[in-house]
DNA sequence: GCGAGGTGGCTAAGCGCATAGTCACTCGTA
DNA sequence: TACGAGTGACTATGCGCTTAGCCACCTCGC
């Protein structure tokens, strides 16, 4: 049969504790509550289903309208899931170059900031964050491009961080290029798991990953 | 349209860098030679546009057989999927409960085994790993069951190795059961990167690794 | 105050299409 | 003759998206 088998309906979604998280607060505010809603619902059933296991009748259903009325406000499922991801890569790379962390000027000071800020949001938007790691071939070329350039854009404020520890002699002589991609890797690995409901708050494992990212570059907290 | 638009074809895959690894060597010695050609071919459409942007013609194309000819040999497109899940979790196992590195001794020349193994596995297999990885819930839900049964035998033995070390004194007392987690997603989100004509082989990405994790249990390699 | 006309959110119905899977059949080999 | 591999034509179904139209509410002239 054709069918999709999504494991989870609309309705399974609204209450599994494990898809809770601060994503509705995410949305551009010149959007109205209703594309606000579609776009909650939206994001709970792409990441507990993916993109094409999700149909827009499951979206719909997730805030008691319609399927038409996706098409409403706005032009196709794939743009749903663009504005989901481009809105979540912009609010970390927002994170990621705050003025209050490049103002930062101890190179361990400063590699902290970036990696507990990376983490906590990621922890704290873990269900639109899996959305933007998992759904990401989802997009059509073009859109896909768009978001790699902000990931690259991300990308570089914590190679700097720890190019820059490393050239003034507050980090070992790591190499850069790996060991950036190892403190990447151990954020986003969390959309897998985490849940806000579990054991670490967003900011303890925050904490936590800014620890284990000192240690990486060889300067371990005594 | 409900065009899946998946963005590559069969055509695309079978030459592209990115997809080579050693998953042709993978699969069961007793299945025919169609049917492994079967699983390579489909390890690649999963890896490239996921399971459910991928039909099964696209699978059959990728050895060049009609659609039909995919039901002589598996009884589903999700049967496909999990044969390719299975095994690839099962020699995951099979490599972290190997026998060489059990009979190790000291618990920094364990942890450091034991890493480097997960790590080769996964590089050199990163397709199928890939697949492993992300297509997971595309499962049904008592397959998914089996899986999930196997990767916590696997993160046993990751966890037991760490809680080795603090409890004989060679690491940190550090919090075994997030620094475990740690270690399986720096080698866990190679998936997403990995490539074997890239900069780093299987064998020097995992003895990297492996130096990163006894830095994160607090024992930094001179 | 009140009807005419417009507007925006929403829906029921359904179109066109592509999908997973089936089946009667052929072909090659033993 | 028997059988396993493979196929072309097909079915049943579900998909994204469109269309025509409903309805509550607004605006404006009188």
């Amino acid at each position: 049969m054709a069918r999709r088998q999504a494991r989870f309906t609309a309705q399974d979604l609204v209450d599994d504790p494990r898809l809770r998280d601060h994503s509705p607060e995410l949305w551009r505010a010149d959007l109205g509550e209703v594309q606000r809603r579609l776009l909650s619902s939206a994001v709970r059933c792409f990441a507990a289903n993916g993109f094409h296991a999700t149909t827009t009748r499951d979206i719909a259903d997730g805030v008691g309208l319609s399927p038409a009325a996706l098409y409403v406000h706005f032009p196709s499922k794939e743009l749903v899931l663009f504005e989901i991801i481009r809105v979540g890569h912009e609010r970390v790379l927002a994170h990621v170059r705050d003025p209050s962390i490049l103002a930062l000027e101890g190179s361990a000071d400063r590699l902290r900031a970036i990696v507990a800020a990376y983490t906590v949001w990621h922890a704290r938007h873990h269900v639109t964050a899996r959305v933007c790691q998992m759904e990401l071939n989802a997009l059509t070329a073009e859109h896909y491009g768009e978001i790699v350039e902000l990931r690259h854009r991300t990308n570089g404020y914590f190679r700097d961080a720890v190019a820059r520890g490393v050239a003034d002699g507050t980090f070992a002589q790591v190499d850069v290029k790996r060991v950036t991609r190892a403190m990447l890797s151990l954020s986003i690995d969390l959309v897998r798991w985490y849940r806000l409901d579990g054991a670490d708050s967003p900011e303890q494992l925050g904490e936590f990953y800014a620890d284990l990212a000192l240690r990486l570059v060889g300067r371990p907290k005594e």
